[in-house]
DNA sequence: AAAAAAATTGAAATCGCTTTGAATGCGCGC
DNA sequence: GCGCGCATTCAAAGCGATTTCAATTTTTTT
């Protein structure tokens, strides 16, 4: 295209309008679609920049906008960042990338590090807001943000008293309904491999099951509660000292599905039969690369999309660019109990 | 603090030079320590610059000096998209980080429109190269990317007979030699479950098995050789089939872990002993929540981490951006063989 | 002590867009 | 046929940095 003779230059609205015939101003107007360019200019421009491929420079839209078109997400490389996040990403990029708004990952090792992404992020203008994760009970990284005055929206729950959007689903209720199906079963030696203390959605899940355990009237064993993070080597360890005990559990609520196989594999190494000596109820965030209805046997589960909360959360982030108020934006998800091969009466 | 005074407007570039009685140039050159600023001046307005808090605006950096800091990674959300993926950006980002370079994540639902985001991050500047990844023998994108001369590291392999960027792993000498072992355990009927076809690193693979069995004078048994995504239910399937075959195979290779906990459930599912009857040797990116010592029996593996190989990309790209000629960055990881309970010879 | 060289600082142009405020052309009522 | 309002278009002023080129100060040389 002669248009590109010398080099590769990329086109700058001033060439292209120039070609056009037009001004920047017209050009520019066209298209973002502003009201006062004459409609059959506007298609000419539009028509004439996917042709020439003209696309404005980020950069220099982002400076003269204000608006990064971006939103961070944090990783800790070091902590609990497993395939869970690659899922909940898909779903949140799918939606943003709609509107043209890309993910800025920022990776970090500390905690400590994780507190300065946000501060230099909000003093350099990458991002237009963040996705917040994993939140503690307390999570001094909303309060951050809020204090910074970066928009966020809280994948999870935290109790800060200041408003803010988030998403969660209903752990404890979930746990709660599990647990009770335990027990309606006959378990009452029911073992909780939870996620790491201080986390939210695990004090959530403690919550359900304990209230479950004391609706019933029986009494919480600490010996069956464990928590760390969702590997399944730490769980078959836990597990396997767990299956010591005597009286042995007769059941286990597995935090993840790599929770799930690490216990599996204890139940196993043990000599006992899964979902008759020992049932479990796993809690699944729907992998597509690793699924519950073709484990063997079939696996319980208490099951939320967390790619569907990505989606979500993706949409809220836009509620959020709308103007608004966080205050006003919270959702939390039922999460479905799904019974399969791996719970049963205990024998 | 005073400065902040009126409502929460950012610091500029010019207050905060006119707040230390100095020029922006001055400013600026200090910050970005170029050596015609004197010393002493240098460490002041650094200093301020931390305890005011002061960072230069993102946008208005990336426009003037024209780079975008920012290297670009697309997911294509329907395709093969698993714990990889994590894993590999971890390790990536975790060297970037340290030159404040950040990730931007695209995700797209189509071949297609992983071409159509190349093309709009070219016009547009977005991001200063791309980690292309999974490519096939003959990869499109990277043509693409060549042709629109957007900077790119490729993770895997592909001929393209242009010179380009790569690091990949050894996949065919990795299950050449551990087909070669399983032969010398006695083993002749060995089964592949491999990638899905076209991908470089799974045509690899399936070359360095039937080099490995032609080197042996053993026939190639098409029956015996799979190819799919790496999820643990399409390798339960087709592991299940092949075992009905007779003679049945008495060993597995798998592609990932996923598979191989296909495999495994399959195994156990027709009534044969994992590790006696059947061995399997899987392929481990070494994921820290699926471990292949952990495994009941323990599992044999082809292991490479793909975090490391993250790592090592963050590098190649740096010496991109440093100016050394992609045709000179290009590197083949040795692939380790580990031998654990889950391969041994035929019954 | 003056001249030349080196070190340091600054004013202003620039990056490529958006957006304000002014200008132009057009149709319409009177 | 004039003036008014409306629809379009444009010139120029930002956005907040970096960087060129010139100016100033300091040091070195003679």
């Amino acid at each position: 295209m002669a248009f590109f003779a010398e080099g590769y230059t990329k086109m700058r609205l001033k060439e292209f309008a120039a070609h056009l015939g037009l001004s920047q101003t017209t050009v520019s107007r066209a298209l973002n679609g502003y009201p006062e360019v004459k409609e059959s200019t506007r298609l000419m421009v539009q028509e004439a920049a996917t042709r020439l491929g003209y696309r404005p420079n980020a950069s220099a839209r982002r400076l003269a906008t204000g608006r990064a078109g971006a939103v961070g997400f944090v990783l800790r490389g070091s902590d609990e960042f497993g395939p869970h996040t690659t899922e909940f990403i898909a779903g949140l990029g799918g939606r943003l990338a709609e509107e043209e708004i890309d993910i800025v990952l920022t990776t970090v090792d500390t905690y400590q590090d994780e507190l300065a992404t946000y501060r230099r992020a909000a003093a350099s203008k990458k991002v237009d807001a963040f996705i917040l994760h994993s939140p503690k009970v307390k999570d001094e990284r909303a309060e951050l943000l809020l204090d910074l005055n970066i928009p966020f929206v809280l994948h999870g729950r935290t109790e800060i008293g200041r408003p803010h959007a988030w998403l969660d689903i209903d752990n404890q209720g979930a746990v709660e309904r599990a647990t009770s199906h335990l027990i309606d079963l006959g378990h009452r030696r029911i073992a909780l491999v939870n996620g790491v203390r201080g986390r939210t959605f695990a004090e959530h899940r403690e919550a359900g099951f304990r209230a479950a355990l004391a609706a019933r009237g029986i009494p919480v064993d600490p010996a069956l509660m464990a928590n760390a993070t969702f590997t399944d080597e730490v769980a078959f360890r836990m597990a396997q000292s767990m299956l010591e005990l005597r009286p042995r559990p007769t059941a286990f609520l597995a935090g993840s599905m790599m929770t799930a196989l690490g216990i599996f594999r204890a139940i196993r190494q043990a000599g006992h039969e899964l979902g008759k000596d020992v049932s479990i109820i796993a809690h699944d965030d729907v992998f597509p690369y690793l699924n519950a209805d073709n484990m063997y046997p079939t696996m319980s589960t208490t099951r939320s999309s967390i790619r569907a909360a990505g989606v979500r959360i993706g949409e809220l982030i836009l509620q959020l660019f709308e103007g608004k108020p966080a205050g006003l934006i919270h959702e939390i998800w039922p999460v479905d109990l799904v019974l399969r091969q791996s719970s049963g009466p205990p024998v």
